[in-house]
DNA sequence: TTTTAACCGAGACGGTACGTCACGTCTTGTG
DNA sequence: CACAAGACGTGACGTACCGTCTCGGTTAAAA
């Protein structure tokens, strides 16, 4: 994830801190502009004006790179919006946040999922990340929305942050549906909304 | 996708068609055996007695080949429920589903997922290949909970069909979090009941 | 060397030897238009309008075909030269020579001499194809030296032949050293005329 | 024809000669132990212990790296003979220096025969390299022939020792004929003997 | 101030897979 | 049967990237 911690030694010539930064944002921008498969080591390393032995000093393999390079990105946050309702608050913010994915942003979240594919560990470490930057945005939208009485506060809203992402990206970067407004709106009206006006949990429901 | 379309020439040898479905066989073998980095076009070949140049006859590259390998691969499908009632029919069939997924099914999705980041085109059949396997079992338990009168025929099950893989996928194949009887039951309960249950239209709801 | 020899059956339709003379046109052409490493099977075939079946049903390999062809090949034949003395009509004899083993005959010539290496039984009939389109020639011209007196009936000229095409063909195809005017003149007039006018026989030179 | 020649960097790890070395001997070793057509590139990457990678960087094909081999590799030196009249010394040198071509450096020879063919600037280094692991015994002799009076001063040395491995070459590689002691005594006496002993030059001829 | 040990860029190294190409064989349909 | 077309298995080619290693040279803390 970060890299490789370093037994502190006391003696001889610090690591430069800088190299960390320069070798991932050159790892960040050659998967913007180049796409995954050819984001090359080598291709890092001139970019950062970096050796391979800098890089392989700090990171045990090529996806740690990458995956510590992604995970110090940072994402664009969605722009606070307030429409008055939920609803509309909702299309909004999954407007601005789908956008996003569209935009730079994926090719760092299409690189953090295959890495995640290969590795467990790192999985686990996605809904972290994802979720500090997007949570407060959609709790803070929520919590509007019970506060007008607009659903209630028994609301599983940790289910919904969990699949969130799920039905974003599996449609963005697998099936490369459209995720235009309509569906966004389709999404809101038929299941989100729903499941936050549903308040009955899972025992009451026999 | 297909074994490169050969304009239906009447002259030489046609091709051996065998030939497609043993290397498609082998690449299918080798992914579930020893994983997708070390399913080698060498490998293939050898596994399929076929030669290279057979493959790359067919196929332009590596991704195309896996790609109609994992196309034509047969899912598992998950099997005929009935426990008479909408709510434990779902739950009963998603964990069908999902135990194919952890099982061999899986290293064929994770394959088709990857694949399809770096080729739209096949991306836009995911959502065909894999509907014609599942929504046959998905639409006879619902129109089951439709004439029980569990839910309205209004319900958009187009919309939850389409929603359903990635929140699966991206769970098992990215996150690596668990998906257990507790999670599926929330799953139902929080968001596809309510869902299935919601009658009013997007329009309907503002 | 000729098209491999077929038990005269008497049955099915008969070979046609057109095929033969498309396919060794087609072999000398590409020859002497892209060389011989890039001198193909199937190059040939699809010159001369042939399939690789029909080749492979006249000559067991390539080699063969190639030699083959070569052996059929009309080498240019030095014109007829009097210059009224031998000194020079040596000179001029070999001078043309030389010339057309630079032209096209070159590209020929060359591929006898790769394929010869490989296969003692073809060299074997290196000397008498050469010879047979050189030899009228220079024994010609040493006649009239005869006649003339200015050498000797019992000189080594059987030795001469012998040697002279690999005098030449190692100075054209291998070390790529000038053949010009004043090579031949020092050969000739080193080398070849002493020979000629030196009319001991080795037991006498002891 | 070297290993393709390296700015001379300060930078980065340097080249390694031992490699080259390894290399070029298991070139040779492969070409004596199984002949030109079998000594690939990664037989002799394996022999050598070395990656393809590390030949490829050396050499940019396999052409150059065997003619770069046969250009290293210390051909056998026909052994000081004295017989005590030039005639023999000449017989029996020759005669050593076929049997070493007959032998392991013949593979050797062939090779760069073949190269040459195809690059005319490796070919002029033949006489080159050919001449100086001949020419001091060559020389030798005739100058102990020159001392006894057998020959005069005035000889076209130059020119013989231009056409001998011409004459030998072809006739051991190229037509296979014979190249016995009773070829090698008419060389000497029809060719080598008059022509070391003509003393006119090509002028004085006219 | 000198020593020391790890840093750094550059790039060679062994390894492994890729995708291409030619060989010589085999399999169609047509004449 | 011959023939054109072209698929097939085989195996070498040359390329690219991985992760490791080895240089000369630099840099900061310890002695």
């Amino acid at each position: 994830m970060c890299p490789a911690s370093k037994v502190s030694s006391l003696l001889g010539r610090p690591r430069d801190d800088k190299r960390d930064q320069a070798i991932q944002s050159a790892a960040i921008e050659l998967m913007q502009e180049v796409g995954y498969e050819r984001c090359t080591i080598e291709a890092i390393a001139a970019k950062a004006h970096a050796s391979k032995a800098t890089i392989y000093r700090r990171w045990k393999n090529k996806q740690e790179l990458l995956v510590s390079a992604v995970n110090r990105h940072t994402f664009c946050t969605p722009p606070e919006v307030d429409q008055g309702n939920l609803r509309d608050d909702l299309i909004e913010m999954i407007s601005e946040k789908v956008k996003n994915l569209k935009g730079p942003d994926g090719a760092v979240v299409s690189v953090l999922l295959t890495a995640a594919k290969n590795d467990p560990e790192l999985g686990k470490l996605i809904p972290i990340s994802i979720r500090e930057i997007q949570d407060d945005t959609v709790m803070h939208i929520i919590d509007r929305g019970i506060k007008r009485g607009e659903i209630s506060k028994s609301a599983n809203i940790e289910l919904l942050l969990e699949i969130l992402p799920g039905i974003f990206t599996y449609r963005i970067f697998m099936t490369h549906q459209p995720v235009n407004r309509k569906f966004i709106e389709q999404l809101v009206d038929g299941i989100l909304l729903p499941s936050l006006q549903n308040q009955r949990n899972s025992r009451e429901n026999k």
